[in-house]
DNA sequence: CATGAATGAGAATTCATTCAT
DNA sequence: TATGAATGAATTCTCATTCAT
């Protein structure tokens, strides 16, 4: 992609990206398989098959299968939420807090139930007892830095006189499951996730925040 | 239990019941097992071990490892919610709302933060997608009939007048995933389930109900 | 061997020792290869196949590869000593000190150079940084438990006058290297055990005698 | 050393030194590695690593793991022995054959029982089934040489009326392994050859000298 | 000339399942 | 009926050696 690019080619640009690019091929590959196959499920010799390297590229970049696994997992989970921080700060400064707290709603729904994200939920789930690192650190860069950043968000709201609040952490984490929970725990559980259309997940988001403003907005 | 039910006793009622302790035997071996290992991380030696039978006698009982897994899931299933069901009834004749939701919700969530139950979610979870009927039937046993049932009950609240409800079932869902989802989305991820006292567990149970009255009760 | 005297078959004889058989069909098996090839230079393919069991037999049997490896030096070192302490007994009384010495050197220096003890000690000596408490055990029953023995004779015979000893166990060394040393070195290194005839070895026996009684033997 | 053999220097002396360079640079990393793995347990990945050279230039210089194995046990048998026939000349005309004989043997069983000689010992025995021809010529170089030097100066001795010798070759194979067997065998197997001070290996090789004079000095 | 990747096989170990006894 | 052994393939990981760049 980048190195397409480099038309001079001043000394040998292709001898770094070569290695990079197998890496990342390497990368996409074991995340696909492991969130298709989970982890026992999935054997080294598929990866590189379908990276369409050689075992032994994979074990020199990777020292083993738990580091492969730990590489994929903690890789994707920063990428997944930055849409949503994204655009977060528009909040603060709303002049229609219900029609601005519904788009943020919906852009969580919607994130949230991205198929990649639930199969990768799945995948650490069903791994915390082997990898619990990975499950807390999932944890901390997911929903825990997305409850925290929204507390703080809310916290201004309400010294602008727009909420009430008593513990906004709390009020955050109502808020996250308030829109997400319905669909998230059904598609965890019963694993299409395609089952439910973009109308549906707006729904679950408004009745979420509808639920979350009769209980924290202003009478 | 299974052998009091054998009447008449004809000929050797023993031999019946040792085959129906085995049977319970490997089952529960299997439980633990598959609870604490997952499915492609148990083995049927690590059952049998435990168990204390031979092989031989798992695969007489049970087709395959897919049976076996497929039984002890769906086994454990029904047992989790029965202490929750067995009093909710009380609640359509209260004259104390808040009380007696609140203590719905404080044994709802006691329920659900069980270790078991958490690792049986977390095994669901994890294989729902090598055993997409298991994650159904256990949505449909667990959470979907818990919501389902407090629906009904939410909603005789409603023709007494002490809830305005427009979609019940929404509504019993959004009860349920306020009382729970903060820890138990936690702990899914974190593991560790013995991270909350009981306390805490009921801070979250009235937070949740807090919220939920307050977007659902009388004004 | 034991079994197959058992005529009268009380029950099931052979059940017991099938599983025996077994274990020791898979020791010889190891024992062969383990001394041709080394630790490393042997796979448990090799074994499995020379013993007519399968892989998963021998992992019954024996954890891994390190714990057959052990079971077999471990269990061949007593063994080999046993025909040298069987007589040695008659060393105190005796009234023709040349000859006894003589012939219980013949006997050291012949068991020492059989084939399958050269093939144990190169084994050992050669695996001493890997399996470093075998070489120990080796050295402790073997040359050890050897010099130690005779040393006690030695003093016996000190005792009696026939010999002047300052440092029993000293002397019982240099008897077992000044006999042995010169073939056993030659043959470590240059493998081929068979370039020594039976009269070869009688020749160091006695010259390594008249050394020793040189030096320790009465004037 | 081989440097100097380029005599004109035509063109670019650098050149070719930087490749003798690394070649002693594989060999002393190969030295290192195999010693402590021995050949099975070495690979070619390490000395690379270790030598800081990539595999093919190994490849280069040698034409596989076996030659390069070969390579290093012949270079560095000459070695080990040099210090002792350096100075052995002096004994021919020794006035106090006591103090002489015993130098001597104090100079070899401290030759013998350095760590890298023990090692390298260690090695070629337990590769003597893999690398016959190798075992051969560490017997020849090694303690055969030894033995034979020693012969031809006992043998003078001998003749200068000091010794009484029947057959001077297995009297210098006696006074080797009477100095150096004890400490050296029990080194072979137990692995730790820091385990005797200096002070001990000098007793074993004035007890060795003692016994050695016994049978074979003026009476 | 030297680096990274590929190869292709082979190592130990484990597994679910099925015969024999 | 229930046990030990067998099967036969799969797993992770490593190796010596050779291309391609």
């Amino acid at each position: 992609m980048g190195n397409a690019a480099s038309p001079v080619g001043v000394g040998r640009p292709d001898e770094e990206s070569r290695s990079a690019r197998k890496r990342r091929g390497i990368l996409e590959a074991a995340t696909t398989v492991f969130l298709r196959n989970g982890y026992l499920g999935t054997s080294m010799d598929e990866i590189a098959a379908l990276a369409g390297v050689s075992k032994q590229t994979i074990y020199k970049h990777f020292t083993d299968k738990e580091q492969l696994f730990s590489a994929i997992i903690l890789g994707t989970i920063d990428r997944v939420g930055e849409p949503f921080y994204a655009r977060i700060d528009t909040l603060q400064d709303t002049d229609d807090l219900d029609k601005d707290l519904g788009a943020l709603a919906r852009r969580l729904i919607t994130i949230v139930m991205q198929p990649q994200v639930l199969a990768l939920r799945r995948l650490v789930i069903g791994e915390a007892e082997r990898f619990p690192q990975l499950g807390r650190a999932y944890y901390e860069r997911g929903p825990g830095r997305t409850a925290a950043t929204l507390a703080s968000h809310l916290q201004r709201l309400a010294e602008r006189g727009l909420l009430r609040l008593d513990d906004p952490l709390r009020a955050a984490n109502h808020f996250t499951w308030l829109v997400t929970s319905i669909p998230l725990n059904q598609v965890m559980l019963c694993g299409d996730g395609e089952q439910f259309t973009a109308a549906d997940l707006e729904g679950f988001a408004d009745a979420g925040v509808r639920v979350f403003l009769a209980a924290y907005g202003q009478p």
